[in-house]
DNA sequence: GGCTACACATAGACTGCCTACATGTAGCAA
DNA sequence: TTGCTACATGTAGGCAGTCTATGTGTAGCC
C-alpha cells in the first residue's frame, strides 16, 4: 500500500482499535497489524506522537502502568472520543462512497 | 470531507475521469464535482500541477485546442496511464479492504 | 555477555495538497 | 463602456501530518 494513501484515516485507526478496550502503544500497533492481516504495520515513530496528539484533543485518556518492571502509558477512549470514532466512521463511509463512486466499482 | 483524506488518491480520480474520453483542466474540475454530487471540489491550484506531473510520468498526454478564442490544453489516457488506472483502482479496493476491516463495517 | 523483543519518545525531513495570486478571453447586463 | 461572471491555465509558497532516524531503557533467553 502506498505510504500517504493512510494520510487523514490515522485518527480513525487508532480510535477504532480502541473501541471497547484498553491498550498501550506497542499493543495498538499489533492490534493494528492482527486486524489488517499484516499490512498495516505503522512505525513507533508515527504512532505515539498520534496518540499524544488525541489525547491533547480530548478523545483518549491515558494512565501509567508499571507491568513485571516495565512502564506503559495505556489508552482508551473518552466519552467524546467515541463520538469522535462514530464520525470517522460516517466520514469513512461518505468518503469510500465518493471515491468509489468516482472510480467506478 | 476532510481535506487531507484525499491525499494518495488524486492520481485515481483525474486517471478514472479521463478514463474513456478526452478533457481539459476546467472541465475536469466539473466531471468531478458532477460524479461525485458536489462532494469533491478541487481549486484549480490542486488540478493543474498534477495533471502537468501525471502527463510527465507518461500517464496522461495532452494537446492544445483553441476553442471560440479560447486556449485549453487537452488531457487523454496513454496506454500506460490505461495501465496505471488499472493498478490504481487494485490498490483502491486493498485500501478500502483493510482500513474498512479495521473500523469494522 | 550478547541478542532479541518489548516499550516509549523526540527531532527533523519530506511530500503532496491547498491557499493565494496572476493572467487573460468571452459574453452579458446595466 | 464599464463592470461582472464564467471560463481557462498556471505558479509560488505554506502547512499539516506522516515517516525516518535516532535515543533510551528493561526483561528474558541462550
Amino acid at each position: 500500500m502506498k505510504a500517504d494513501t493512510l494520510r487523514g484515516h490515522l485518527d480513525a485507526l487508532l480510535l477504532a482499535v480502541l473501541d471497547g478496550r484498553k491498550l498501550h502503544g506497542y499493543a495498538i500497533i499489533e492490534a493494528l497489524q492482527l486486524r489488517s492481516d499484516g499490512a498495516l504495520d505503522l512505525p513507533t515513530g508515527t504512532v505515539y506522537p498520534a496518540l499524544r496528539r488525541l489525547e491533547r484533543a480530548g478523545w483518549l485518556a491515558s494512565e501509567w502502568d508499571v507491568v513485571s518492571g516495565r512502564k506503559r502509558r495505556t489508552y482508551r477512549l473518552t466519552r467524546s472520543g467515541e463520538q469522535a470514532l462514530a464520525a470517522e466512521r460516517a466520514e469513512w463511509r461518505e468518503f469510500t462512497s465518493v471515491i468509489g463512486g468516482v472510480l467506478g466499482t
